[in-house]
DNA sequence: CGTTCTATTGACTCGATTCAAACTAAGTGG
DNA sequence: CCACTTAGTTTGAATCGAGTCAATAGAACG
């Protein structure tokens, strides 16, 4: 574990669920009682080891976590061997609300890099729910967008090149990174291989990083070790054929509007390139 | 419209939500209060032409909508103009839960050849939510069922060959349909153009083509105009690697099973023979 | 300093797309 | 009843995007 890493972490687990709770705000409003109940919730902190399994296909769910850092992300195999990455979660990501009507997994779910992440009680969960209207109902909005993002993908994978496959997730990645404070510079810190990025895209390692390597002559990303820089948003979102709508992200008014001042920002800054003003 | 439609229809009218009713109730098991709460929801029927849309992408529903007869399919474009179906809807199936949380439609609802549907008001969906805990956990099941439905679609998209894809997006239909009571006897009514198969599964419509004959030489499906025969199911099974564990049937016990005593009976009934009467 | 994991390259192959044309079935109207 | 249209399916040929295999180059690690 980096020293880095590790400071990182100390921050996050101060407020442990600040993430969360920005997020639930703006999606619906939270009451004081909500906010204090959400706070007051019984967690255990868990650290999750690079690529450790957090559940697997067919156990039985008695907890919901919150990623408090990190990455985790769901997996399914296929009975030829293959996997497929099905979603990418983030800090502030509520993971496993589903296992509270459906406890049974039918897919994997791992940790990408080093993750910390808040283990809550079923049944904690459920009182929760039972006793506020608006949590309730900024839970079922949480799920309900986390479904528009699979439809997403599912257009991603079925309609799109491998190039605008590898540019949308990335696109996606960095916007639900900022709408929770992280990423703002344009810069994402990824423990990723590029072998995860093919099988989230659907295309065979080699191919992605060929696609990685055009994306880089294109000057639309930067990638060094562990970190992706986005040196071109808006050509980014292009390539991508990306366009925010489906992650709802009502509540962030000026979201994209920022992504693009911290892209300009971030071209003339780092690359001092001019490559595209479309 | 013809003959055989308008009679099926007439049939289904009679008891509106009995395919609704009998899927939650194996989900969830309703209480009797529960089911004469379905039952007397306040529904408009309505008739959809073949390709109609139920909705657009932007709209803002006040409805949600169960499905009596007929299919309908959530579909949505791309930059370059091209299009993907996202999900599969068949009668009994409760469309847009989603709306009651977000109302704003990311996608696009139309009907795949003509279909019958009930609207039902939002209000009163929220009063019934409220009022029955029971009904409110059927349809969050409901609802995370068709995630992990979103999910295969990702894996299917994802990492399976086309002659797979069309397998599996098959099987699946076919199983989803018989949950409900319908394509007993393998035999689906299927209103579906190739070039409509061929969006569900991420591949061009030759492509499609080629893939049903493929199908059909393999002696696995027989596709005739309006209805495609499962001629051997454990075959289409294996091909599309297909396994219902994502559907989530537990209330089904014996339905793979059975589906594999009415495929040995569809064959032997109608093998020979190409255009089966439904 | 070798071991190991990941990124990169090159050559070859193959699945799938595209374009274009022919064929079929089912209307439609004179 | 037949020519005309239209929508959908089927075929063929050419092309291309992406996969596979195999080897090399770097970076990270103990």
């Amino acid at each position: 574990m980096t020293a880095r890493s590790e400071q990182r972490r100390g921050m996050e687990i101060g407020r442990p669920c600040s993430r969360l709770l920005r997020r639930l705000d703006r999606i619906a409003g939270l009451s004081e009682t909500d906010r204090t109940a959400i706070a007051n919730l019984p967690m255990t902190i868990r650290y999750l080891s690079a690529g450790q399994g957090f559940a697997r296909t067919g156990d039985v769910a008695e907890h919901c976590c919150v990623i408090l850092d990190g990455y985790l992300y769901r997996q399914k195999g296929t009975g030829s061997g293959r996997r497929q990455i099905l979603a990418i979660h983030v800090a502030g990501d509520l993971v496993d609300l589903q296992t509270l009507h459906l406890p049974r997994f039918d897919h994997d779910i791992n940790a990408a890099g080093t993750a910390v992440i808040g283990v809550i009680p079923h049944s904690c969960f459920k009182a929760l729910l039972q006793a506020s209207p608006s949590l309730n109902e900024a839970f079922w909005r949480e799920s309900m967008v986390e479904s528009s993002i699979l439809r997403e993908w599912i257009v991603n994978l079925g309609q799109r090149s491998a190039l605008a496959r590898v540019a949308h997730v990335i696109c996606e990645l960095s916007l639900r990174l900022r709408a929770v404070g992280l990423a703002r510079d344009l810069v994402l810190n990824i423990p990723w291989k590029q072998s995860d990025l093919a099988d989230a895209a659907g295309i065979s390692t080699v191919h992605t990083n060929r696609v990685v390597q055009e994306l880089r002559t294109m000057k639309a990303i930067a990638w060094g070790p562990g970190n992706l820089q986005i040196a071109n948003w808006d050509l980014l979102c292009e390539i991508g054929d990306f366009s925010p709508d489906y992650l709802h992200l009502d509540g962030y008014p000026a979201l994209v509007a920022d992504a693009q001042q911290s892209a300009k920002s971030a071209i003339a800054e780092h690359l001092g390139d001019r490559r595209v003003s479309a």
